[in-house]
RNA sequence: GGGCGUUUAGCUCAGUUGGUUAGAGCAUCUCCCUUACAAGGAGAGGGUCCGGGGUUCGAGUCCCUGAACGCCCA
């Protein structure tokens, strides 16, 4: 059972990963209590990067906590068909072959996407089982599957049966590259320094002119009114009248309207309801015609004269310039203004009027804000709540159309001859008003997020009401990140609880975003992004999950670098080494093979360290299940990295050193440190799976009842009877004397290798503890001590004086003169809190108002305080 | 413009309901290649808890105010 000395995941790492998954370890077991959780779907087409390997490490720590825990755990994965995304990727790969779209026509289009699916899919699903994704890939699921398909149908004709789908012309963010029309969401404001232009537009049949303030000149063309404000004196006497729009000679209205603000600009405002939403709004109010002037293509239109054919940049050049030319331009002034930007190809977004399908927003909201004010959906930080209630609030219908190819194509059929829309859950040949034949199905698909707003239903078989369905929905909690809590997590609140009538999930928690070593968003443009795949190759997969986990506190970034990584690595090589060894002296004291038996009472025999490392170990586990079960990872990681390296390795192990024998054969010291290390693997697997498993594997490999896998072993949960708070006091009485050693060594410069000898003054359990541990702490500390039950009769020299014991070195004068100045800096904290104390002590209303403990306590530390100096100055006077 | 968050050691961050000397990891410095591990061991140094005001016997923690940075919405 020897391991290799350098530890190298890469070795066990791949093969544990298939073996899980062959092995069928993540199969939801029938029965039991229930934990579901559905992945927040990948798109198809990207590749997963560090973001997706933190939520799907926090994901998979709950997950195999859950599992080991004995519940019935599913985390259901799959991927999201990621409209745009996906078919902006397939483009640009026809366009390298110099082919367009259309040039393939729909249908081979289409066929080409679902090529490019299976592929990026395949690597997606093999990405996730590498890391170790503890999900049931026998249930994995894709938005166009032909169920969930199915689904998204029902839902739209649901809600346009209930009149919560409707379609018609309305100012749409339109992606002029895309050629689709985008939801409010999809568009990112991004500030820029543009300029506000002032032209001047004369008042018809008078010599005045009214000045507008513009930062699109070019919609000018497209201008049917300007407006002044009711309450802006300056113009209201030209209310009524008309103004003649350059360029394009055409009268247009002066009109009263809040769209203009007196404060901004001129406080006179252009109109052109055809490209401004706010424009479009007052449009209607004041009855304006809409003059479309630029296209969809982002081309200007016949409306727009001259400058017809003109691309939308180059036409804003062309009207400046002849708007100077001819004396209408008055200045230009430099403006900061947000630039609304394709999500996906950051091509500016035109407004335009545009026929499209919308979603009525209010009516679904309001019960999903209900569910979180009521408690029924939980965020997790708590923080979220308020972002989703002021969005929920505030929610504006959705446009649930685009003009793609690739996604759900709309269940809606267009009648050529009655123009009858039929909206059908099955393919129609008959118009149902007029029954006419001549039909053709909508061409637009709808947003991707439609059918993922339904995921955590359609992904458990609904609209059949499966068994899946009853077992696993509402399921317990979404793990996912803030960038979609408004497209995705608010969504599906509203259609989880329209469809089903419950809430999708129990608990969200919201996860941080991974950052550089310079706290900087990692992106390709930047180029500072960290490969998970790279670096799962080069430091382990535990070592990635450990190094994210440590960092992931519920509402902070993460902050990854190399430096985080390699130190998280020697953790896991830290383990490695603690087997390699524990495996090496089983061999030779003759203790394999092991039987795990069933968990112990407690501690065999009656050596403090076996009862001190249970008790820590019963604190870890408390400690570790609370984290997880509050979403604390960085606080689980930290409980494992500590109980594992500073009370496992660094004293339990070095303790029993002394006490392995070669030959001894299975006896209580064994039984004892491998109860210890076989749940430690435990408590740590959900952080670091492999290497647990590899090495559990090996170890409890003999047990004719352990379960297959590691992974479906129970997570350790805190014993009473292993707490020892006697046997913790003790421990620290020993590790405090060998430190007090190690201290005074290093502070007199003295040769590590020099054995030394001296006295130790202890009255009380310090002398029991040290007379136990002599062979001990001669090794850890490399002094041989004489124990006196006495006190001290003198105190000087190389000595460290404690409120427990005094310990002093024998060395020779010379040495000790770098000890003085340690104590003098010693006691000069020491009078600091002596003299604080003393003022707390004697302050009366302090005495009246602190409760009792707190006064206790201070009196005790006084004590000890005044009793320290007292020693030191003692010390001090004998140097 | 509205809202939210952050500010604690050189860096990244913990710090429960206010309570006794504010912690960790990494980095730094000194010593040690001791037979599990130099990806290691031992020891050490390092803090005006962003500034100002207040409440309190007592504030990193609560309140007010200011600053810097970040995010979301318009």
């Amino acid at each position: 059972m020897q391991l290799d000395k350098v530890y190298e995941p890469q070795r066990f790492e791949p093969h544990w990963a298939q073996w899980w998954i062959d092995a069928g370890i993540f199969h939801v077991p029938d029965g039991g209590e229930m934990f579901s959780l559905v992945i927040p779907p990948p798109n198809v087409t990207g590749s997963l990067h560090m973001g997706h390997m933190l939520e799907h490490t926090e994901i998979d720590v709950t997950i195999r906590w859950r599992r080991m825990l004995g519940q019935a755990t599913l985390w259901l994965p799959g991927t999201d068909h990621a409209g745009i995304a996906t078919q902006m990727v397939v483009e640009r790969q026809l366009a390298a072959q110099g082919i367009k779209r259309h040039d393939l026509g729909r249908g081979e289009f289409e066929k080409r996407v679902w090529a490019w699916k299976e592929q990026s899919g395949g690597t997606i699903k093999r990405q996730m089982i590498q890391v170790g994704a503890s999900c049931d890939w026998s249930r994995e699921r894709f938005t166009l599957d032909p169920g969930l398909s199915r689904a998204v149908r029902e839902v739209f004709c649901r809600l346009y049966e209930k009149g919560l789908i409707y379609r018609g012309d309305y100012m749409v963010n339109w992606c002029p590259r895309c050629g689709t029309a985008l939801s409010d969401l999809e568009v990112d404001k991004e500030d820029t320094q543009g300029n506000l232009w002032h032209i001047r537009y004369q008042v018809a049949g008078t010599g005045e002119w009214l000045t507008v303030a513009t930062t699109r000149p070019e919609t000018m063309l497209g201008d049917t009114a300007v407006a002044i404000n009711f309450k802006d004196a300056r113009y209201l006497h030209l209310h009524g009248k008309y103004v003649m729009l350059p360029l394009m000679n055409r009268e247009i209205p002066i009109i009263l309207d809040d769209l203009a603000d007196p404060q901004f600009g001129t406080g006179v405002v252009k109109v052109t309801p055809a490209h401004d939403p706010n424009d479009f709004a007052a449009g209607q109010r004041h009855n304006l015609p809409k003059i479309q002037v630029i296209a969809s293509d982002g081309k200007m239109t016949n409306e727009a004269g001259t400058y017809a054919g003109l691309d939308r940049a180059e036409a804003r050049k062309r009207v400046l310039a002849d708007l100077e030319a001819q004396g209408f331009l008055v200045k230009t002034d430099a403006h900061a203004l947000a630039i609304g930007k394709c999500q996906r190809c950051k091509t500016i977004v035109e407004p335009l009027v545009s026929r499209q399908w919308f979603a009525k927003m209010k009516p679904l909201a309001e019960p999903a804000i209900k569910a979180v004010e009521d408690g029924r959906i939980q965020f997790i930080p708590e923080n979220w709540t308020k972002i989703y209630y002021e969005w929920m609030h505030n929610i504006r219908d959705w446009c649930i159309s685009r003009q793609l190819w690739w996604g759900h194509r709309i269940p809606a059929w267009h009648c050529k001859d009655c123009e009858h829309i039929t909206v059908s859950r099955e393919d129609i040949t008959k118009c149902e008003s007029c029954s006419s034949t001549n039909l053709q199905q909508d061409t637009d698909v709808l947003d991707t997020w439609f059918s993922s707003g339904l995921w955590p239903f359609s992904t458990l078989g609904w609209p059949d009401q499966t068994e899946e369905l009853k077992r696993f929905y509402p399921t317990s909690l979404l793990i996912t990140g803030f960038d979609i809590l408004f497209f995705w997590v608010a969504r599906m609140a509203m259609l989880g609880i329209e469809c089903m009538d419950d809430v999708p999930f129990r608990q969200v928690y919201i996860h941080g975003l991974v950052r550089d070593a310079d706290k900087q968003k990692m992106s390709k443009t930047t180029g500072n992004v960290i490969d998970p795949l790279e670096v799962t190759e080069k430091y382990g997969t535990d070592a990635i999950r450990m190094a994210l986990l440590q960092g992931a506190a519920p509402g902070t970034d993460i902050v990854m670098s190399d430096q985080r990584m390699e130190s998280a690595r020697a953790f896991a090589n830290k383990i490695w080494n603690a087997a390699r060894f524990v495996f090496m002296k089983m061999e030779a004291a003759g203790v394999e093979p092991w039987v795990p038996e069933s968990i112990p009472a407690g501690p065999e025999g009656t050596a403090l360290e076996d009862a001190w490392i249970f008790s820590r170990f019963s604190r870890a586990a408390d400690q570790m299940n609370k984290a997880i079960a509050t979403y604390r990872y960085h606080e689980a990681a930290h409980t494992a990295w500590s109980f594992l390296w500073h009370d496992f390795c660094d004293w339990y192990v070095e303790l029993k050193k002394l006490r392995f024998a070669d030959g001894s054969g299975l006896n209580a010291d064994w039984r004892n440190v491998l109860t210890i290390f076989e749940a430690s693997l435990r408590l740590l697997h959900p952080v670091v799976p492999f290497l647990t498993e590899e090495l559990w594997q090996r170890i409890a490999a003999n047990s004719p009842s352990r379960p297959q896998s590691i992974a479906l072993a129970a997570f350790p949960k805190p014993s009473p009877g292993w707490m020892n708070e006697a046997a913790e006091a003790d421990m620290t009485l020993l590790q405090d004397i060998i430190g007090a050693a190690r201290t005074l060594r290093a502070e007199l410069k003295l040769d590590p290798k020099e054995p030394l000898e001296g006295t130790l003054y202890a009255p009380g359990r310090a002398h029991d503890v040290a007379a136990a541990f002599a062979e001990a702490i001669t090794r850890l500390a490399g002094v041989k001590l004489t124990l006196e039950r006495a006190k001290a009769p003198k105190l000087g020299g190389a000595m460290r004086a404690t409120p427990a014991f005094d310990l002093a070195l024998a060395v020779s004068e010379t040495q000790l003169a770098a000890l003085k100045a340690r104590l003098e800096k010693e006691n000069e904290q020491l009078r600091k809190n002596v003299a604080n104390n003393e003022r707390q002590l004697g302050d009366e209303k302090f005495m009246g108002r602190a409760p009792e403990h707190i006064v206790a306590g201070l009196r005790e530390k006084l004590a000890e305080y005044k009793s320290q100096l007292a020693k030191n100055e003692e010390v001090l006077g004998s140097l």
